[in-house]
DNA sequence: ACCTGAACACCGTTCAAGT
DNA sequence: ACCTGAACACCGTTCAAGT
């Protein structure tokens, strides 16, 4: 689709200097920058760097730094994002969802560009694959097209949330148990009898990844909805 | 508590210059800012600057901006988040659950602020209430203590999900129904049935508030997976 | 057509020095 | 004890000019 990017900087019909980069050489090399120094370290500068050219030269190949690094999960997702479909509807939605989660999760700076604007419209055939797998399978479990489209949404909002929070409360410290108290330490034990009593067991409770089970409590309690023409629940 | 916040600044018992600014004052401020010129206008040197003081001079009453940030949410909180709580557990959840979303999603720069680390035990009391209803709900519709905590922070990823996607897509044009076609143009349709069919209209559904109906699915679906003990399911 | 250096317009935070 | 100017160490992006 895009002439430039297939063939190396040899000569073109057209007239002018022949490219010195290109968009894949500009994602090859900020997968290695992110590989050897950290994504915190992938800035436009630094990446120009790394390909020996000026900052200024990597906006004729790209948008902008969102542009960059949505192309790049999207490059990523083309590689990790080809689950094993079950048969029931259900259990696809749910194989689905999960894979998209373990991508994200699997993607430290993912983070960073989840929220972007039209960050859905923008993916590439692997990642929508699975948005289509969500949303046939909803249909097919009896709900209309905005109720699939809810439920999708849902999904999403639910593993963005799950991402985000991990994403910024793993950095820091080792683990989160060796924190100081977790709660404030004045915390009145008779306006807040459970959190007192789970106290600075709170950091353990929360190490749990509560996700999987979350995921299927979401998709049942969405089907369930949706009348009682709704496909097989297995017994888990 | 904090001696130095709740009298205005006149001199006390120990040596040294009287202070000029308070914690108290830098929040004043800071709430004039944002609602004067948008949340976006506030960077410590502007706040700085409508104080009349120093950039640095912020830096001996709050840690950093992320704790500013946080202290100004729970102030709002404490205004805000003030629900009629029903008598029925589950219901309990539904309303508490609603209630912390309804007062993120009327601050826009929450989502600033919504996933840094340690924000649950930062937050002041009249936010802990919620965490305190919503933990005890679960319990009392027969969950131990870890499915307690489980079912609070998926209703907390869902949560923080939501207000983020929609404080990021919301911004930019007018509505979301002017935009260009949302998904690529070439869409195949033989692999994407449903999105083709779906097409234009995605964002049209997707402004539908899919929230309060995913709430309750989510308290619904995690419920039910404690045991057939759990409280009263109203028909709605 | 492609690339560049330099500039623009900022950030949050630190720190030695002043009062 | 409190406040300050100046500096530190950066950002992403634009643009006139070069090749």
């Amino acid at each position: 689709m895009d002439p430039v990017s297939a063939s190396p900087p040899t000569s073109r019909g057209r007239s002018g200097r022949p490219p010195l980069t290109s968009r894949d050489d500009i994602l090859r090399a900020a997968r290695q920058v992110i590989e050897r120094d950290g994504w915190e370290q992938l800035t436009v500068r630094r990446l120009a760097a790394e390909l020996g050219v000026g900052a200024a030269t990597l906006y004729h190949h790209v948008r902008d730094k969102d542009d960059l690094l949505i192309q790049l999960l999207d490059q990523q997702a083309d590689e990790a994002l080809r689950p094993d479909l079950p048969d029931d509807p259900r259990e696809r939605i749910v194989v689905a969802a999960t894979a998209i989660h373990d991508a994200l999760a699997a993607t430290p700076w993912a983070a960073e560009v989840l929220t972007v604007d039209g960050f859905l419209g923008r993916l590439g055939p692997s990642a929508l694959a699975l948005v289509e797998v969500i949303v046939a399978g909803a249909v097919a479990c009896g709900s209309s097209e905005s109720q699939a489209v809810d439920l999708f949404r849902n999904l999403w909002y639910f593993t963005v949330g799950e991402i985000l929070v991990r994403a910024r409360s793993r950095s820091g410290r080792a683990t989160a148990a060796d924190r100081d108290t977790f709660f404030p330490a004045d915390l009145d034990a008779a306006r807040f009898p459970h959190l007192a009593a789970i106290g600075d067991r709170w950091p353990e409770l929360a190490a749990h990844d509560s996700f999987p089970e979350g995921l299927a409590a979401f998709v049942d309690g969405q089907l369930a909805r949706i009348g009682p023409s709704h496909a097989s629940r297995p017994s888990r």
